[in-house]
DNA sequence: CGGCTTTAGTTGCTGATACAATCAACTGGT
DNA sequence: ACCAGTTGATTGTATCAGCAACTAAAGCCG
């Protein structure tokens, strides 16, 4: 836990100097880039990212309000909406890739072998995975 | 990332229904019954916990409140504390516990084999002790 | 001693999050 | 075709955390 907080802050703390973006809505735009072209559903969104619901929400209102994402009425489910990197979002996310990586790199991945970072992403993918309920 | 904020969020959930107390509270409680019977300074408690100086000191004020810990002013430091549980807070760990560890095996140690938790154990925590200046 | 710098801890303020309640749209059984 | 129940998403409210500025006690050094 201390680990996670102190990267998460480090890693926050680098992308809102560099991008002046949150880790949480840099992270989001990261998760819609990869995302299938015709755009993203928040629900599926929030499944793969830290915020609940509603908190969800409003960090969607603010990337749209910074016009770094668009967001249409789903055609086959009037309730929901298609989230997409805006042209502005997707130049955002290359240009701050870099700095990003670095970031990564100094904060936690330089202080990991190879064997401890595929043994990390394996047991805690196996614990995101798990039932939290 | 994210398997920290799903374990952190249903621990927290559980501690608040069982216990009625935050995951950050229980963990102060925790550090400062593993410190040195006089008790131990609000920044040697900060480097342990999740918490910046001014969230430990929200915290530390909220434990007090509740009674479970005390301060006593250093006696070869007028400027700092010393910070120990009070009987109540020895109580309400103990009775604590049980179910706490049942809630960490749940949701994070069942899914680990051994050979992975020692690999975390020392990954992470070469993590947590670098400098994310 | 006496002032200058550093360290310990607190406080005002702001922003972000979560929970719970709510609204709106879809779905399935009759 | 309708209504009950479910699911997708938003909003009201309260809380908590962090930053930056501040106070006060130590430490250092001439």
């Amino acid at each position: 836990m201390l680990a996670s907080v102190l990267v998460a802050r480090a890693l926050d703390r680098d992308l809102q100097r560099q991008a002046g973006l949150t880790l949480a809505e840099h992270h989001l735009l990261a998760i819609i880039n990869e995302a299938a072209a015709e755009g993203i559903r928040p629900t599926d969104l929030q499944l793969l990212s830290t915020l609940t619901k509603s908190g969800l929400t409003r960090a969607v209102d603010r990337l749209e309000a910074l016009g770094l994402i668009a967001s249409h009425v789903c055609p086959t489910d009037g309730r929901g909406q298609l989230l997409v990197l805006s042209a502005k979002g997707r130049q955002k996310l290359r240009r701050t890739a870099p700095d990003f990586f670095r970031s990564v790199a100094r904060n936690f991945a330089d202080h990991l072998t190879e064997r401890e970072t595929e043994t990390l992403t394996n047991a805690l993918g196996r614990v995101a995975a798990a039932d939290h309920a």
